[in-house]
RNA sequence: GGGCGGUUAGCUCAGCUGGUUAGAGCGCCUGCCUUACAAGCAGGAGGUCGCAGGUUCGAGCCCUGCACUGCCCA
């Protein structure tokens, strides 16, 4: 046997690199294919690919951290667990990233080129792109990293292929001119999603458009924009206003330009809006876009692609948008036409990677059409995401998305959804397969690079230039890490053992950009592939997981968001160094209750640390005493550790406490994390080893640990197996959120028996299972004597009795069968009493503490505090007799005893009945102080 | 403008389907370096549960309105 020394305070440091890295090493987390037809239950987590660019942030943390949890614990149930962990290539992104790169440089994207360039950001991704996977090592991460993928991994990219190819021949992706999010900085199109609203104090300016042929008649219209006037094809009303009747189908002069526009009706236009009368300006605003459509109007852009005005703005050709619009309000002021400048708040677009100001803009983009049928009568790609998370008749849910109120979010967006843009004017991503022919003009769309047309046989083709949004590659990985498209038309292997995955823990931001394209995708693609047995998939087999939880977002201490533009972002690797991952870990699972949103504060991580020190120094005191065992030729057999405490029902009080409340708690934790109350099983824990083992339980057990000579070895050995078993459980029971210290501990504590555990990692082994049905007379009868202790401890510090002196006690007790006689080495050691007197009356004049079921009294010849004993009394006097009245006019109440449960009732008989008896012993308290 | 959350002790947060005395950690006060732990131990103070109504035998919890606050969408 090894003796092994623990230092004094716990020092993460010195153990979490040495797990980190044996995990990794040993592999043990990696899981093979079960082969088709084993009946093994898996339990299958996708992992949100993190970006190459990124560095592991709290939100991360976060994540991981709940992911973990839930991982370990399925892991040590017993199913088979896996959890993917990969990279996304972060299209925009990264781009950005590389390109502020070079600009320090003094060179530009396009400088190098199109090939160079993509080959520098696969540099830029070699180098920094492994940075937040060490740290998810670094944190204790039980993923399985044989399955390692990155979005532009070759198979990735040619399942991302095979996907566009499919849906463009099933006619679902089409290209055309519409109004995209443009980001003028990027200089490429963004989807919605992509674009952040904030709210800014602007102007709403009011511009007086002449009527032709009517001199000094003029149609005053509102404005937020006036440099897009340039592009103005009309002027709408709305057709029930009857301000403008009369010039509704007449032509108005664009100012500055001289064009001729139209005065149209549409009802869009809302008439308490500014003047009541909108410009249009289809190339420059959705809304006008769609109007210019209805009315068949032209649209003239007047911008080029970085904002600054094209040749159509004549004079202004040349300037910066912001630039024109000051130009254009001078010169329209100049000529009088400004009628108004009025102060407004609108919210306006933001790039939400740049944060430059978004610029609608017309342009050609490629298009997936979700609300479009394949074919006729068939589902459409949002209908099909629509039933995947609806309920249907009985109730039941292909996919279920808690907290449940997430549900409605979703089913609203996906019912109002527009067709996604898919294109992106990048560089780096997936290039668009197809290719434009420039003798044909079609398009030719293929699985393969084409050498010629395919409609016209021309070889005169060339590539598209866009990328497709990252989300796209995203949006498929639930099928393509499992190997799709299978070559054989039959499900991979993998598809069939772990399609559909368990669980898709994500955060709220990226339920639409992420989450809602895995299940659009996901059960659009696996709809045509059949089951490993041939048959056809129904709902439940096609979704791309079962189970959708939103976690909350990780804020600041000051509840803010946290952005790298505040400062405020709080860097979990400084924390992990300063206090140890188990604590951070620890602390993220305390406060994630589902549905709100954490205020990250390190107070609570310094309490957290000093919980893992609290654990490590109880190992040390149990460690101390296997020591001093095996030196007195005792031992406990190592077969007895890896299960719950089994105690004999004679053992003493103690050992039967804790091991009644071992099995509880374990019970309650297994059905928290069943329901991701991370926080509930976090405190469970904490609760149990601080609260119960150490304040109480190892106290207790000290008196058990007699070594002597003289000792009864066989009484020793059975309340130190007590205590292996009962500190073994606990740290199995604690290992899914704090791993480092439990593994650590663990195999301590099977070295300090001479040898190997029976796993090779706590993460191996069985979870405790309890039963929720827990021992009622022990547990009574030990609140009873915590209660005699805490009473005998509150009346030595009111008589100001020195901390190391025992005194005497007197107690009495009505009812027999109190479990204080039997129990008195306890009371003496944990009271600090030197004896304990049974008595039929308790004398006059001293200080009492009284219960429902018994009082107790120390004998010390210092006098109490009177005025401070007397102040106590009262307040607590008050207190019972309030109560007392509340609870008698419940019980007066006929309503409340023929309505309320008979358990309800009995209850506050019982407690009416202790009132009684309490009131009338703290007033005869009262009396005696005088 | 539409929708969703939050408001409980000085601070950060629990409180699951309404049910007996609203909890924890930190901080604060008092006393202890008690041989596992001072990152500790023991005792204690501290709350009209945002406001106003309502439903109910009974409301921190349900309903209505209001205030403040955060988020999402337009």
């Amino acid at each position: 046997m090894r003796r092994r020394e623990l230092p004094k305070a716990y020092d993460p440091a010195a153990i979490e690199d040495r797990w980190a890295e044996y995990w990794v090493r040993e592999r043990l987390f990696d899981v093979k294919t079960p082969k088709a037809g084993a009946d093994e239950r898996a339990f299958t987590v996708l992992l949100p690919p993190p970006n190459v660019t990124g560095n592991l942030h709290m939100g991360h943390m976060f994540e991981h951290t709940e992911a973990d949890i839930l991982v370990r614990w399925h892991r040590m149930r017993g199913e088979l667990t896996l959890w993917v962990p990969g990279t996304d290539h972060a299209g925009i992104a990264t781009q950005m990233l590389v390109e502020r790169q070079l600009t320090s440089e003094g060179t530009s994207r396009q400088a190098l080129g199109r090939e160079a360039f993509v080959e520098r950001v696969w540099q830029w991704r070699a180098h920094y792109g492994g940075a937040i996977l060490a740290s998810m090592k670094r944190i204790g991460d039980t993923v399985d990293w044989s399955r390692e993928y990155f979005t532009m991994d070759e198979n990735l990219s040619h399942a991302v292929r095979e996907a566009f190819v499919r849906l463009y021949e099933q006619g679902l992706i089409y290209r055309g001119a519409y109004i995209v999010n443009w980001c003028p900085r990027c200089q490429t199109a963004i989807s919605d999603l992509e674009v952040t609203h904030e709210e800014q104090q602007g102007k709403l300016w009011e511009i007086r458009y002449p009527v032709v042929g009517a001199p000094g008649d003029f149609l005053t219209v509102a404005t937020t924009r006036p440099e897009t006037m340039l592009g103005d094809v009309a002027v709408a009303v709305n057709p029930l206003d009857e301000r403008f009747r009369r010039l509704i189908g007449k032509t108005l002069r664009l100012p500055l330009v001289g064009r001729e526009i139209p005065v149209i009706a549409d009802e869009w236009v809302k008439s308490d809006f500014g003047t009541g009368a909108v410009k249009v300006t289809p190339a420059h605003d959705a809304n006008d876009f769609a109007m210019g459509q209805r009315h068949n109007l032209p649209a003239i852009a007047v911008m080029d692609e970085t904002a600054h005005m094209n040749a159509e703005a004549g004079v202004y050709a040349g300037l910066d948008r912001y630039e024109a619009r000051k130009r254009i309000l001078e010169d329209l002021e100049a000529q009088g036409l400004l009628a108004a400048a009025r102060d407004y708040v609108n919210a306006i677009g933001k790039c939400a990677r740049c944060a430059t100001v978004v610029e609608p803009r017309l342009s050609t983009q490629w298009f997936i059409a979700v609300n479009k049928q394949a074919t006729p009568g068939g589902p459409t790609i949002a209908s099909l995401a629509i039933d995947a998370v609806k309920p249907d008749a009985e109730g039941r849910r292909a996919i279920r998305i808690t907290p449940e109120n997430n549900e409605k979010v979703y089913l609203e967006w996906m019912t109002n959804l527009y067709d996604w843009c898919i294109s992106r004017q990048l560089w780096w991503g997936h290039r668009i397969p197809a290719w434009h022919c420039a003798t044909c003009k079609q398009i030719s769309v293929a699985r393969e690079d084409p050498a010629r047309c395919a409609h016209c046989g021309s070889a005169q083709i060339t590539q598209e230039t866009d990328v497709l949004d990252t989300w796209f590659s995203s949006g498929l990985l639930p099928v393509t890490v499992f190997g799709w498209p299978p070559a054989d038309g039959k499900p991979t292997a993998d598809l069939t053992a772990f399609y559909p995955t368990s669980l898709q823990l994500t955060g709220f931001d990226i339920l639409f950009f992420w989450v809602a394209r895995m299940i659009m995708l996901g059960c659009w693609f696996m709809q045509e592939l059949p089951l490993a047995d041939g048959s056809r998939r129904t709902l439940r087999d096609i979704v791309p997981f079962r189970e959708v939880h939103i976690h909350a977002l990780v804020r600041d201490a000051d509840r803010q968001k946290m952005s790298k533009t505040k400062g405020n972002v709080i860097d979990p690797v400084a924390i992990v160094q300063k206090y140890g991952t188990d604590a951070v870990r620890f602390t993220l699972a305390s406060m994630a209750s589902p549905g709100t949103d954490i205020a990250f504060n390190e107070a609570r991580t310094e309490g957290y640390r000093a919980f893992a020190n609290k654990i490590w120094n109880a190992a040390r005191f149990i460690f101390m005493n296997v020591e001093r065992a095996r030196e007195a030729g005792i031992s406990v057999d190592r077969s007895m550790l890896g299960h719950m405490p089994s105690v004999p029902p004679y053992a003493p009080i103690e050992a039967r406490w804790i091991a009644a409340r071992a099995s509880s708690v374990a019970s309650q934790v297994n059905a928290a994390l069943g329901e991701y109350r991370f926080h509930e099983a976090a405190n469970l824990v904490y609760q149990f080893f601080w609260g119960d083992f150490c304040d109480w339980y190892l106290e207790i057990v000290k008196l058990r640990l007699d070594f002597s000579d003289t000792a009864d070895k066989a009484y020793t050995r059975e309340a130190l197996t007590t205590l292996l078993q009962t500190f073994e459980t606990a740290l199995r029971l604690l290992s899914p959120i704090m791993p480092f210290i439990t593994e650590e501990l663990w195999h301590a504590l099977y070295e300090s028996h001479g040898g190997a555990p029976s796993a090779q990692s706590i993460a191996l082994s069985r979870y405790p299972q309890g039963v929720a049905q827990t021992n009622d007379a022990v547990e009574g009868d030990f609140a009873l004597l915590q209660e005699l202790i805490v009473a005998v401890r509150g009346l030595r510090k009111d008589l100001g009795v020195e901390e190391k002196l025992a005194v005497p006690i007197r107690v009495h007790a009505p009812t027999s069968g109190l479990p204080f006689a039997g129990n008195l080495e306890i009371i003496q050691r944990l009271a600090r009493v030197s004896g304990i007197e049974a008595v039929d009356a308790l004398p006059e004049g001293a200080a009492t503490r009284a219960t429902p079921q018994f009082d107790v009294q120390v004998v010390y010849e210092k006098k109490i505090d009177t005025a401070a004993e007397r102040e106590r009394l009262t307040k607590e006097l008050t207190r019972y007799e309030q109560e007392q009245e509340r609870a008698q006019r419940q019980l007066g109440n006929e309503a409340f005893l023929a309505k309320a449960p008979a358990a309800v009732v009995e209850g506050l008989r019982k407690r009416a009945a202790e009132l009684v008896v309490l009131i009338e012993k703290t007033r005869r308290a009262l009396e005696e102080l005088g």
